[in-house]
This record gives structure tokens, C-alpha cells and sequence, in this order.
DNA sequence: TTAAGCTTCGTCAACGTTTACGGTCTGCGG
DNA sequence: CCGCAGACCGTAAACGTTGACGAAGCTTAA
């Protein structure tokens, strides 16, 4: 195939210069009508795709980015940030400032957050939409704007906003009711905690869960669905009148962050190796559980690899106007006492990145590239 | 901080041009070893980093590298292949030229297939070594002339390879190892198959299996290890008489390809039922032994994502003369009836991949999938 | 009519690296 | 002393895009 058409192509098979050429492809002001309309027509019929080196290379600008998250109460967001550093040190040649805003809790000044952002004219923003009805407006103005919005975590729907990135949650719930039948030997009552129905992803998980589970073991009994609204004090309380109200609770899916009190509150009542927890999310609190088996498997949402791929989603969108996609959902991962080890020795290697030696450095004859 | 150093300043800072500090950097003739010894001294002390879109703009050579694998008799290298392009064809600014030089069978002309890349004057090499052993020499030889080897899915040590991308096999070995336990209620006979406890990963496997096993459930009995060297009917054969001599073994860990002839065997032998099957990988064979749950889980070796991986640790170091990491685990996905069918749906549309739309026609209903 | 203001567009110097070419030395044989 | 090869090094033109500057042409008000 040819060379790659250039700006310099458009322009001389269109008999202007290169500089309108540019202002019209980029909606730059100074370009009449006409000439804009025939401009873009030819870089469309020549299949024009800039040169980002060469746009690397001449433009000086700093593209700046907010992530808007949720403050480290658990590690979480910790683990969602890290993974945005990683991808964006990653970035071979172009320099992309970060600007973390966090708010303390959910949905509380997330909305100041992205405002403020907005406010000082960030080129995109990666936020977790906590209460995505409270971001209705702002998100809509963001996309007025064209200011491109990825969410990571949870969606927000009709906002306009770029991309979502997500875990799979139809898989997350399924793989947990198969894992709780399997537990189970296809047989008991069991019970899902979450943090609202209202949020659609854990509405997912638990339309997936309750499906699977009575699909492939009819003879299980999906007794309560239990709301904790991601408060500690609702989850030990509800799940404590739960443990009462069936003594013979055989298994529970707890996909909020809060299961440590679910745990305890199984503790308290003196249930806890009666029941097989299957938990969400890898945190500290949770290690000892999973360890002891109280809780027999949880289910990672791999947050640094979220983190990673929305930054590489704005990115992309940053750089050439295109998005790779506008749904990312991961596979999530499998966690039981037997693999746990792993699972934490990574997490512990991969927050103390060694970036690798010169080539040049390195006597060919000596170390072979180290192998 | 202050701009980056760039080529000039250490000319400038030397006193030289920066044509010879160029030539000096890239080990070019026509500098003498004093001036190219201080070259080298102040581009540390500057810490000059080179900028590559200036590299990418102004140098036309095309990078060209060889992918060696086995044909498609399994599904597991074509998607290790579909994985290698899409990564290459996710790079924004320069373009590489991938080769695929593929062999039968294990071991079956792979140092062919190699010399032959080496001979072509390739910049680099992604190879499965199937036979490690065989392959010393040639691949020394790459080493030596600084030809950059990256191994999939198994290791090569000692040969100077400059990096592998592997599967965690511990994590792999002990989740089969505690889901194993869990499924048996910790007890009962089990058994292991694999290709050959010559090749570091199997032995890995097995090692991990058999170490979490006995750990966490001291009441199970791990009865015998198969080496079915992959070819079915030894799988077949060494099965069928694992099953005669233990009547009441109670599940199988396969981690071969090799795993239909395992449950051909058990089915032959009237013991599918009875026997809880762990397997490796997925391919179109395994999918209706896990619908019809004779296969209770199956370990997903996820080949994209160690195509993708691949490809990538290959291309920075090929672009800035650093390797990333040299040594990329990934950790397994575990797939059940359950979520198989999440499974399959990405596949098929990951395999049907289409380049992102303009902002302008966004559907918001693509889904993608990333490892 | 002229000066000022606006729109539309051309010109050209950056950006940092690569690479081909040409220059200056030294040492050597004639 | 001339010339010539070879080692060493400087020079400058690419590469494709950006963005500041300025030149036209046109309109409007004084």
C-alpha cells in the first residue's frame, strides 16, 4: 500500500496549505464553511490518520487528567489508582499530569469533585460514580463539553460518558452460585447481602446469582436478598436477624464490601462454620477470614487492572479521538485459601515496581539480557 | 523538574555534535572509544532518555518479528496469535511487521522454524519452546547477537531469553488443589495427569497441587501422577488403568490438553459420575463435558492475554531499549457451567473484533474483553 | 477616501532524532 | 612534498504536525 497520506497530501489535492487544513480538522476557528466541508471530505476519501509521533512531537501541550474516587478506606481505590499511575508512567512518550480528587464517602462531595475538575479544565476525567443520579447534570455537561468521562466500577447510564469500565458481573454472580452449589452439594438455603438493588451492578450479581443458582441446583432455596447501603452497622444488624430468622442457613454471597460485619454478626451467633461465605473483594480485614476458611472463596474485581484499562481507554481517546471500546468488563478472579498466597505476594511485588535496566548498560557477554 | 535532557545537551555539554553523540549511544562506527566512553558517562550523569516520538518521526525502519508456535490443532495458539496482533495492531504510531512461522507437533521442527527467523534477520522473536532443551543452542545464538526471545506459555532457562510469559502455575496448581478439596468434602482419592514432569510448568503444577492438597486437606490421598508425553492415546491408555487399579478414586486434576481421552476413559469405564474432574484450558470439545458437568471446573490459561503480553514486553524493549519485566504471571480464570457461557460470548466476540467507531456514532452496546 | 477591524488563509520555525554526506585531521607510501 | 586512505567528527536535511505570525481581501465607520 502507499504512503501514508499527511496533512500536506490534503492540502495540495485541494490546492490550500497545510496550516488551514489542520484548523479544519480540528475545529479550529478561521476556516470558512466551505473550506472545512471540502477538507474534511478529502481526509476522509484519502483516509487521513494523523501522525501521532509527529503531533507528539511538535505540540507541547500536557494533557491533564482527573480520577475522581472514593477516598483508601479499603484498598480498593488504592489498588483503582495504582493501576491509572502504573498505565500512566507506562505512556512511552507523552507526559499526562494526574490529578487525584477524592471524597470521603459514598456519594458525598463526589459532585464538588467533579466539579471542580470541570472547573479547571481538565482534558478528561475517570470518576466512580457512586450515586450516578446525583451526577445526572454535571456528567451531561461534561459531555456537552466534550470533555470525555470514563467510569470505572459502576456505570452511569445516559450521561453521555465515554466509556465504562467494569467487572463482569453476570459471570461474578454465576461463578458464585456455582461454587455455592458445589460447596453446598447442591442442597441448602442460602442468601445474598449487597448494598442496593438500586445500583445496577449489584442488581446483575444478584439476578445472575439467584439464576445459576436455581438453574443448575433446583433443590437450593435462595432465601433473602439483604440492602446494606454500604453501611457497617445495617450489614451486622440485618445479617444478624437473618442468621436468626433461619438457623439453617447453608451459604451466603456477600458482594458488598462490608463483609467483615456479615462475618462477625455469623460469629455472634455462633454460625460461622455452619454457613459457607462467599465473599467479594480482596482486602487486609479479609485475609484472616479466608485463611481460616471462614470464608471459603472470594471473588476478586482485580481494581488495579480496572484502574489500568479506563486510563488506557482515555488515553487512547485522548490521542486520536477514537475509543477502543466502550465497554470494558473483566473477568473476575477466583481467590480461596489455596491460591491467597499468590494473589498477595503479586499485590506486594507489583506496588514495588522495578523498572528494568539499559540495554546499553549491559555487556552482551556477561548477562544475557539478564535471562 | 527541568525539560528533558535531550541529544543536544550532551553534545553541547561535551563539546561535540550531536551526530557523534548519536553514533556514540547506538554503538555505531566512527567515534573513538574516548569520546564515546564520555558520550555514554554524561548521557547517565544527564539521565538522557530518548525521546521516541522524535525517534518514530524521523527514522523509517520497519520493526519485523517472528512468532513461532505450534499449527491451530488446539484452539490455545490461535488465540495466542489473535492476541500477539491485536497488540501489535493496537500501536499507535509505529508499525511491525509479524511473521508466523508455526511447527505441527511439539517439538517438531520448532529450531527450524527458529533458525529460519534468525537467518531472515528478524528484530526480535516470540517462540513457544515446546522442547527447551533442544532449542540451547540456537537460541544462545540469538542471545549473542543480541536478538531480543520472548517464550510463551513455557520457559526456556538458561538460554539468555529476554523474557517469559507464563501462566502463575502455583496459583493454578493450589486453586485446582483447594477446589478439588472443597468439592470432595476433604477426603478421597485423587490423581494428577499431565504431559511431562520434564517441563518446569507441569512439574510446578503437580508440585503445587500436591503440596496445597495435603495441606489443607491431610485426610485426601493424592494416588498417582500420569505423564501422558501428550499424545491421546496414552492419555487414554495410562487413564484407563489408573481407573482399573483405583476403583474409587474420586476426582482428577488434568493439566494437559490432552484432557478428552482422561474422560473418555472414565466415561468407558462407567466412572464419569463418580469422579470430579478438574481440567485446563478451554477449547470447543471441553464445553459440553462442562455443560453436562463431568467436567466440574476447568482451569483458563487465558492465551490472548499472554499473546497480548507478550507482544508487549517485546515491543518496548525493541522500542526503548528496556524490558518491562522479565518474567509476566498471569493469574488463571476459573470457568464453571455457571460462567461458561460469559466465557464463550467474549470469545466469539473478541474474535470478531472491530476497531472502535468515532465519538460522533458511539454505540454504547460493544462489549469488550480485556484478560 | 482612509484607517481600522475582521475573516480567511499562507508561511515558517519549531519539536528531537536519524542519516547521508562532507569535512578535517593523522599517518602512510610514493 | 604530494596524494590518498582511513578514522573521526560536524552539518543539515528530512520526518509530519503544531501554532504563532502576518498577508491578503473584505467590510465598516469616520
Amino acid at each position: 500500500m502507499n504512503r501514508k497520506t499527511k496533512l500536506l497530501d490534503i492540502a495540495e489535492a485541494l490546492g490550500v496549505s497545510t496550516g488551514t487544513v489542520h484548523r479544519a480538522l480540528h475545529n479550529h476557528s478561521g476556516v470558512s464553511p466551505m473550506t472545512k466541508t471540502r477538507v474534511l471530505q478529502m481526509a476522509k476519501t484519502l483516509g487521513y490518520r494523523p501522525n501521532l509521533a509527529a503531533r507528539y512531537l511538535s505540540s507541547k501541550r500536557n494533557l491533564r487528567v482527573s480520577v475522581n474516587t472514593l477516598q483508601g478506606t479499603t484498598s480498593f481505590w488504592d489498588e483503582v489508582r495504582a493501576g491509572i499511575s502504573e498505565e500512566a508512567r507506562a505512556l512511552l512518550m507523552e507526559n499526562v499530569a494526574i490529578e487525584y480528587r477524592t471524597y470521603p464517602r459514598l456519594g458525598e462531595g463526589e459532585e464538588e469533585a467533579f466539579e471542580s475538575a470541570l472547573k479547571s479544565g481538565v482534558d478528561g476525567i475517570i470518576t466512580f460514580p457512586s450515586r450516578p443520579q446525583g451526577m445526572h447534570s454535571c456528567m451531561r455537561r461534561a459531555s456537552r463539553n466534550s470533555i470525555p468521562v470514563v467510569c470505572v466500577a459502576t456505570d452511569a447510564p445516559n450521561t453521555g460518558r465515554l466509556a465504562v469500565v467494569s467487572i463482569d458481573t453476570l459471570a461474578s454472580g454465576s461463578l458464585a452460585a456455582d461454587l455455592m452449589g458445589s460447596f453446598l452439594g447442591g442442597k441448602g438455603k442460602v442468601a445474598v447481602t449487597l448494598s442496593s438493588l438500586a445500583i445496577t451492578e449489584h442488581a446483575e450479581k444478584q439476578k445472575a446469582f439467584a439464576s445459576t443458582l436455581l438453574g443448575l441446583y433446583p433443590q437450593m432455596l435462595l432465601q433473602a436478598t439483604i440492602e446494606d447501603h454500604d453501611v457497617e452497622s445495617e450489614a451486622y444488624e440485618q445479617s444478624s436477624e437473618l442468621f436468626k430468622k433461619h438457623p439453617d442457613l447453608a451459604g451466603i454471597y456477600v458482594t458488598t464490601e462490608a463483609s467483615i460485619p456479615v462475618l462477625n454478626a455469623a460469629r455472634d451467633a455462633q454460625m460461622l462454620d455452619k454457613i459457607t461465605f462467599i465473599t467479594t473483594d480482596l482486602f487486609p480485614a479479609l485475609v484472616p477470614e479466608i485463611r481460616s476458611r471462614a470464608v471459603a472463596a472470594t471473588i476478586y474485581q482485580r481494581p488495579r487492572t480496572q484502574g489500568r484499562m479506563a486510563f488506557r481507554v482515555l488515553h487512547e481517546f485522548l490521542a486520536e479521538g477514537e475509543c477502543p471500546s466502550y465497554q470494558v468488563t473483566l473477568a473476575p478472579h477466583l481467590v480461596m485459601r489455596g491460591n491467597l498466597d499468590f494473589f498477595l505476594q503479586r499485590q506486594s511485588l507489583e506496588s514495588s515496581p522495578h523498572r528494568a535496566v539499559r540495554l546499553q548498560s549491559v555487556s552482551p557477554e556477561l548477562v544475557e539480557y539478564f535471562g
